[in-house]
DNA sequence: TGACAGTATGGTAGCGCTACCATATTTTTT
DNA sequence: AAAAAATATGGTAGCGCTACCATACTGTCA
């Protein structure tokens, strides 16, 4: 007779033998102890100890035809807003039983149907994705699948299943009303890679500016390229460089900010007497900056774990809550780079 | 009779049915078509194409005993330079069949023991670990596992499997070397989160001062705390408000680096002429800063990128190669931050 | 020509677990 | 007290695949 080579370790069925029950029984000790008779939860609960039982999640996948993944989609590696959301999410998850697995759409709408394809046909325990611009085919083959869907990073009615995050026209909006505040009067704006959430800025920007009578679109300098410092260094001098004057900059990102402001330390520009400057997303160095630069602060590290934790709520739960919307917020950080004397 | 509910999809017993041959050959040829006949070839590949069928790696898994699971360990999700490596092995690993699986060690060798041993109870196809300094009983328990295993980040002749990195030491040594030819004397240095690689690059710097008769241990300033741009204006506030006299400074981080630059902009210490700035990692605000920071330039997406490529090969190649050493080396980018007039 | 090796294919028993049903036991109802 | 319902447990057939063996079909050489 042929013998498998087995994995050597103990088996659901080693511990049945062991606690003299059903493997029915350890299963269901391993899903839910409490639907045992407190006896039979003693007996296995001492074989699993004995035997140093770990349940092989390969093989429960295989049988319940349901994985303990939950899928996460990104835009981005390079990014540290992902990286900080990824904290979370691994933070979150850490004791539990689920597994990350983590794919890059790099910005693209074709790959993330296709990755969101690719996540359905291997029936996740459920999918976080990044924004909530997801193709109709998309919303459509997730809408009815009955595991749980986490937006993040942006704001909608109209979530697929649960949405967390914070309104960027919002943001965008506190940004202007505290520059002409502080006396600013022209404000220029600085963005890159044009994803819909900085499009989403800009957006807000633009209504803000408008409605105050202040809208220029000549002071506008936005580039496809991913957001980068040097990136900002160049925009902010083609921004210097044109016809148009401003007295502020708005910068759709930290590290343009970051880029912006070295370059007004080139050409001896004072900030933030001769020019305000604002980022997006609060890194950690825009505190450490001379001057300090002001900035939008995002609890990226938050939207991750709470993702998961809602994930995790509505698969305990079995039943959803109401609750869909989940508005994290922004706050506006006032730095030096603002505070004009 | 019951049916149970399966997944659905197309099956390999379907593919079979289609193709009318056995499932045997239609495994075979999933694993390496060569094997088969042409005729056999062209009938699976017609059925698995009009039947739209995708293997299922559980039951691969379950069925041949080994996942298709990289394991990662790195230390921390934080730090960019980990982003970067992230970046390189997700970029290497697409299109293959393996998945990613990372762990979080949070630079504690007792949580990296732990998550090494229950990875390889879930027997991993290979594993890709941060730094050459895994505990004993880790290197015991991997020498003799069977799948390749590859520290990165670093270097050793004494690898347990593989290594892919550069020398820390190397790295300092050349950092304080070009400060010497800048004509500065008295170097500092500024070191936060002493890991094992920034404790590598503090025993470079010692160890080159000491031979250039100018090794001061009063000019090391150094923190437990995770390395950030505000630790690194506090830490380099200290070195300034300390008694000892300096003319430049090594930081062992780009961050540190950032910070202790803005320190000297907020006492008016002119860089480079009256203190030389050197990073480590060459992040790309440091090309953007004004002055622009010299810094060590590492290739982090490409220690990702290739760990995995020597993975696939080794897999792949079935017997391992004699290379087990690849040294991917760094260069000092020296900018204004050390050029003085 | 037959014996033997080599090559190409197929059949089937698991891998370790859970879903589904059956059965035994206890509790509730009439 | 008997019948019905609820509860607790066990047996077993898969989940989709691969490892292992068996078998059929070549070609080679005495």
């Amino acid at each position: 007779m042929v013998k498998r080579q087995g994995s050597g370790r103990a088996t659901i069925n080693d511990v049945a033998r062991q606690a003299e029950v059903g493997s029915t029984s350890v299963s269901r000790f391993l899903r839910d102890p409490s639907v045992l008779s407190v006896k039979l939860q003693k007996k296995i609960s001492k074989a699993i100890d004995e035997l140093n039982y770990i349940p092989d999640p390969k093989a429960r996948a295989l049988a319940s035809g349901y994985s303990n993944v939950i899928g996460v989609l990104i835009p981005s590696f390079s990014n540290i807003v992902f990286s900080d959301i990824l904290r979370g999410i691994h933070d979150a998850v850490e004791g539990t039983a689920y597994q990350i697995q983590i794919a890059n759409t790099r910005y693209d709408t074709a790959e993330e149907d296709r990755l969101i394809s690719l996540f359905v046909g291997q029936k996740p325990r459920a999918l976080i994705l990044t924004g909530v611009d997801q193709s109709i085919r998309s919303r459509e083959l997730l809408k009815e699948r009955g595991f749980p869907v986490v937006q993040i990073l942006d704001k909608t009615d109209d979530p697929i299943d649960m949405v967390i995050g914070f309104s960027h026209e919002q943001a965008a909006t506190s940004v202007i009303q505290h520059l002409f505040e502080r006396g600013y009067k022209k404000i220029a704006c600085i963005a890159a890679r044009m994803d819909e959430r900085v499009t989403r800025r800009l957006a807000g920007y633009r209504d803000c500016l408008r409605k105050l009578n202040a809208y220029d679109s000549s002071l506008e300098f936005l580039s496809a390229e991913a957001s980068s410092a040097q990136l900002g260094r160049k925009l902010m001098a083609d921004a210097l460089d044109g016809k148009s004057d401003f007295d502020a900059v708005f910068c759709f990102n930290d590290d343009l900010a970051l880029g912006a402001f070295f370059e007004c330390q080139a050409r001896g520009i004072s900030v933030p007497q001769d020019m305000g400057i604002v980022g997006f997303n609060d890194l950690e160095m825009m505190a450490a900056a001379y001057p300090s630069l002001t900035s939008i602060r995002t609890n990226r590290y938050e939207i991750g774990k709470q993702a998961v934790e809602r994930i995790l709520q509505s698969i305990e739960g079995g039943h959803r809550k109401n609750e869909r919307l989940f508005d994290i917020g922004f706050s506006l950080i006032e730095r030096q780079s603002t505070q004009r004397k």
